[in-house]
DNA sequence: TAAACGACCGCTATAATACC
DNA sequence: GGTATTATAGCGGTCGTTTA
């Protein structure tokens, strides 16, 4: 590659077309022209080689090459804003404004009040509404300011969204403290014996992955209650002789809980931020997405 | 330092193509 | 045939480089 040939308005207009798949909109979105985005497509081709977009019925298809690139060229451009943007002036003492977060009932226990904490102690006029998340609904709710930022996992997000890795969580076997037969190191039969609470976040099912991943290794569990919240688990557990598979970070300062590793490796999940091009240059929100990484770090 | 030159970029106009 | 969309031609303006 020529990188003589490399403007970074190039890239620009590479993720505006990836995002519009259109040149005649991509060209309105930048003020531009409709020729000029088209040659800029044509440098952008003799740039990488490859067509990147192909004329279609309505507007066009991205080569296989374009989709590749799209993820890091996107990812190029955001240090550069981020670095032309870091030193933008943003005062959290004297700020004031309400911030939208969606997210699941775990994460509103998991870090909802540390992110409130660490707000009243470092912007104490930044207000935080916590919502539930609305898979989908959550990209217009994100477009048209309902909610600003959610907390969530990154691969479910629509495409044209922007995402941010925060952690990845594993799941754990939590029961009563003194629960007889919950101990590290159970076999899979003691295990698939134990009374289950399955977690059905759309409410009902008795199957879950991890009940599929059992079944293709010739075992079952006894799933006695399924419920739609992770909130009332830990609750319902202490209570009886009933297990569940939690996520790690709910049970961090439980000490009426029992946690113990499941004798099955459950496939675990990961977290991260998701807002809109709306609220990415904003320096405030940009302030507030810093401070909920590092409280996940 | 200033003029000349050339490369580059975006514009308007228009051709080509596909769809309704 | 009208509409939507992409691609191309030709033109003018801007900017960086070269040269006197």
């Amino acid at each position: 590659m020529d990188t003589k040939k490399l403007d970074l308005n190039l890239l620009v207009t590479f993720e505006v077309l990836m995002e519009e798949k259109n040149v005649s909109k991509a060209a309105a979105r930048l003020h531009l022209s409709q020729p000029a985005v088209s040659t800029q497509l044509s440098r952008l081709r003799d740039l990488f080689n490859d067509q990147l977009l192909i004329p279609a019925r309505r507007g066009m298809i991205p080569t296989a090459k374009a989709l590749e690139l799209t993820l890091p060229l996107r990812l190029a451009l955001d240090q550069v804003r981020d670095t032309l943007t870091t030193h933008q002036n943003f005062e959290p003492q004297q700020a004031d404004l309400t911030v939208m977060l969606a997210c699941t009932d775990y994460l509103q226990s998991v870090i909802g009040l540390s992110i409130i904490e660490t707000l009243r102690r470092q912007a104490p006029n930044v207000k935080v509404g916590l919502r539930s998340l609305e898979p989908a609904r959550l990209e217009a709710q994100l477009a048209n300011g309902e909610v600003d930022l959610a907390l969530m996992t990154p691969e479910a997000a629509p495409p044209a969204l922007r995402t941010r890795h925060l952690y990845d969580e594993v799941y754990v076997l939590i029961g009563r403290k003194g629960h007889p037969q919950l101990v590290d190191d159970m076999s899979l039969e003691d295990y698939v014996r134990l009374e289950h609470i399955v977690v059905s976040l759309d409410g009902g099912k008795f199957l879950t992955p991890h009940d599929q991943a059992l079944k293709a290794l010739g075992y079952s569990r006894n799933v006695v209650l399924s419920v739609a919240t992770f909130l009332i688990v830990p609750e319902l557990v202490t209570q009886s002789n009933f297990v569940a598979l939690v996520p790690k970070r709910m049970t961090l300062g439980r000490t009426d809980l029992t946690v113990v590793s499941s004798p099955v490796t459950s496939t675990g999940f990961s977290v991260g931020m998701v807002w809109h091009e709306r609220t990415h240059g904003h320096s405030a929100h940009r302030w507030v997405r810093e401070m909920i990484s590092h409280i996940m770090l």
